[in-house]
DNA sequence: AACATTTGCAACCGCGCTTGA
DNA sequence: TTCAAGCGCGGTTGCAAATGT
C-alpha cells in the first residue's frame, strides 16, 4: 500500500499555468496569505489545482522579488562554489542567492554551468545528465559492510552520473561537508588509513593541484581552463580519486569558510577534522 | 523546407522530515 | 509517544523553442 495521494488526481488539472491561474492565485495570497496551508489552499483560491502545485508556482514565479534574468558573474561562482562543497542542496545554494530559487539553479546549473565548466567530462545523454551525489552503497543486510564504497557503478544508477562511471569516485555528503566546516585555518583534513580511497592516503592532500577552485576556472581562459583540468586529470589518474574528492580537499580554508559558514553557523557540533572512516563516510 | 536532435525551463513526483493533535 | 497530514526538497519528466542536417 503506498502513500496517500496529497489530492484527488482525477479533479486537479496539471501543466502550465494559465494567465488568469496565475492572477487568482497570486491576488489571492497578497490579500489573504497562504494561510499555513497549501493543501486547502486551491479550494480558497477556487482553482483545480493540487496544493502543492501551488505552493511551487508562487514560490518559482509568482511571488515578489524574484529575478528571471540572467544569471550574474558572481552568482555563477556562488554556485559553483558551493556546489563543490556542499553538492546538489539546491535550496541552500538558493539561500545565498537572494531572489534565485532552487529549482532557478538546479536548471541553470543543470544547462548552462555544468557544461561551462565541466564540457569537457564524459557526459550522457540529455535527461540521464542530472548530477547525483551518492552515498557509498551500503549491504541492505548489513548497514555497517559497504559495498563497492568508492565506485560510482553504471548498471545499477537509472540517474547515470557525471564522472566517468567506470572510475572510483566518492561525493561527500552535505551532512559529512558540515562536519568538516568551519575549520580552523591549517587545520589538515585527515583521511584515515584504515581505509584507503582505492590505495591512496591522507598525504594527497599535500601533492593535490594547488591553487584550485571553479571561482578561479570561471574567470579562466581557454588556455587555462585546459592548464587547470589538465593538472586534475593527470593527479585523477594517477590517484584514481574522483575530480570532487581532489577539488575538495585542495579548496583553501579561507575561501570554504566565507562561503560556507554563514550556512553552517546554525550547526554548534562541529568537527574540526573529517576522516573518511571504514564505512566510507567522513567521521 | 522538412525533419531530427538538442536545449532550456516549468512543472510534477515521490520520499524524508516536521509538526501538532 | 505515536501517527497522520502537510511541507519542502531533490530528482525527473514533458514539451516548446532553438538549432542542426
Amino acid at each position: 500500500m503506498g502513500r496517500a495521494p496529497c489530492c484527488d488526481k482525477e479533479n486537479v488539472k496539471k501543466g502550465p499555468w494559465s494567465p488568469e491561474e496565475d492572477a487568482k492565485l497570486k491576488s489571492y495570497i497578497e490579500q489573504n496569505g497562504t494561510g499555513g496551508n497549501w493543501i486547502a489552499l486551491p479550494q480558497k483560491v477556487g482553482l483545480k489545482r493540487c496544493g502543492k502545485s501551488c505552493r511551487l508556482r508562487w514560490l518559482n514565479y509568482l511571488r515578489p522579488n524574484l529575478k528571471h534574468g540572467a544569471f550574474s558573474e558572481e552568482e555563477e561562482n556562488i554556485i559553483c562554489s558551493l556546489y563543490i562543497r556542499i553538492g546538489s542542496r539546491w535550496s541552500l545554494i538558493a539561500a545565498q542567492l537572494p531572489g534565485r530559487t532552487d529549482n532557478d539553479i538546479k536548471n541553470y546549473w543543470n544547462t548552462k554551468l555544468k557544461k561551462k565548466l565541466l564540457g569537457k567530462f564524459p557526459r550522457k545523454d540529455h535527461h540521464q545528465n542530472q548530477y547525483t551525489c551518492r552515498a557509498p552503497k551500503q549491504d541492505p543486510k548489513n548497514p555497517h559492510k559497504i559495498l563497492n564504497s568508492l565506485e560510482i557503478s553504471n548498471g545499477d544508477s537509472p540517474a547515470g552520473c557525471w564522472i566517468e562511471p567506470t572510475l572510483p569516485a566518492y561525493i561527500p555528503s552535505s551532512t559529512e561537508i558540515k562536519r568538516l566546516l568551519p575549520k580552523p585555518e591549517g587545520t589538515p583534513l585527515l583521511i584515515s588509513p584504515d581505509h584507503s580511497l582505492n590505495g591512496t592516503n591522507s598525504h594527497l592532500l599535500a601533492t593535490s593541484p594547488q591553487p584550485s577552485s571553479f571561482t578561479n576556472c570561471l574567470s579562466s581562459s581557454s588556455a587555462e581552463l585546459d592548464d587547470i583540468f589538465g593538472q586534475f586529470d593527470s593527479f585523477y589518474e594517477s590517484t584514481g580519486m574522483s575530480r570532487e574528492i581532489i577539488e575538495l580537499l585542495s579548496m583553501p580554508d579561507q575561501v570554504i569558510n566565507s562561503l560556507m559558514y554563514p550556512l553552517m553557523e546554525a550547526s554548534t557540533a562541529v568537527s574540526y577534522q573529517g576522516s573518511i572512516g571504514v564505512n566510507g563516510g567522513l567521521v
